[in-house]
DNA sequence: ATGTTTGCAAACGGTTTGCATCACC
DNA sequence: GGTGATGCAAACCGTTTGCAAACAT
């Protein structure tokens, strides 16, 4: 199972001409096992057993999004959170503006939407993903 | 003109149950006059000759966030930008992953799409405004 | 009158940078 | 062997916080 798991992110690299270096690795486990977003730091903790330095999280990250495996996701919070394309695929949000609560849903038509918005736009050919986030407040914070 | 605008943003603002101060007014002025999301350092540098703290201009950039009358846009740059809800009306981003480059598109399906959400979440009765941004490299970078 | 909003100063902490060393292909 | 990746230390800077004074209604 786990073997599996690294075989596959081990073939995500390759394919990204990226060297396969241990924190590239494990930052991709780490986030294909997660169902939520996660922060440089949270990712820090979990590898950081493997001896990672968390310089080394940030600059994957930022190699990582550049190559379009993983995507940044807007919680309205401080700190960057990131997930996998994969993962990310027609998984959009709900968030609130005061308390940040975050609720999922699907259903949005990206094909489509992509199809028209590249034809409106100069200087992109192609992309790697999208984000569609919906905000208000929760019932809770509108009282 | 000036005095138009003016009566706008105050209207807004009572609107909103907000008390109308100099630096919110003037905030939401700048705003409603720029064609792209800024930053608060350059909001600040806008309306500062008026004596304005840059910590009121970040307080003010969070109510008026959470009262939903501006939003925050993802730059995937390391400040927040910030635009008018009424300017980001079907108003969509394609962003370069690498140079950050923006380009600019319209029509996405919100209303049907927000409406289809609301009816798979819990919590959430009403909402203020959304996004949806495309991302991928720009021609150049793709290189 | 009174609850909000502001200004100032200082801290906070997520993120970035420089450089020498190390590791992958 | 050579280029790209990492670790360490230190700086950076956007943002937040506490508190007393000033203000809008």
């Amino acid at each position: 199972m786990i073997s599996i798991m690294k075989s596959i992110t081990q073939d995500i690299l390759k394919k990204s001409g990226l060297k396969q270096t241990e924190t590239r690795v494990s930052l991709l486990e780490v986030l294909s096992k997660s169902k939520k977003p996660l922060s440089a730091n949270e990712i820090f903790n979990s590898i950081s057993g493997a001896g990672a330095d968390k310089v080394t999280v940030y600059r994957t990250l930022d190699t990582l999004e550049e190559k379009g495996l993983i995507k940044r996701v807007a919680t309205g919070e401080r700190e960057a959170k990131y997930e996998l394309i994969q993962h990310a695929d027609d998984h959009h949000h709900v968030i609130c503006l005061k308390c940040k609560k975050v609720a999922d849903f699907t259903g949005c038509d990206a094909e489509n939407l992509i199809k028209k918005a590249l034809k409106q736009v100069e200087g992109f050919r192609s992309v790697s993903h999208h984000t569609f986030d919906i905000f208000g407040l929760c019932n809770k914070c509108a009282k």
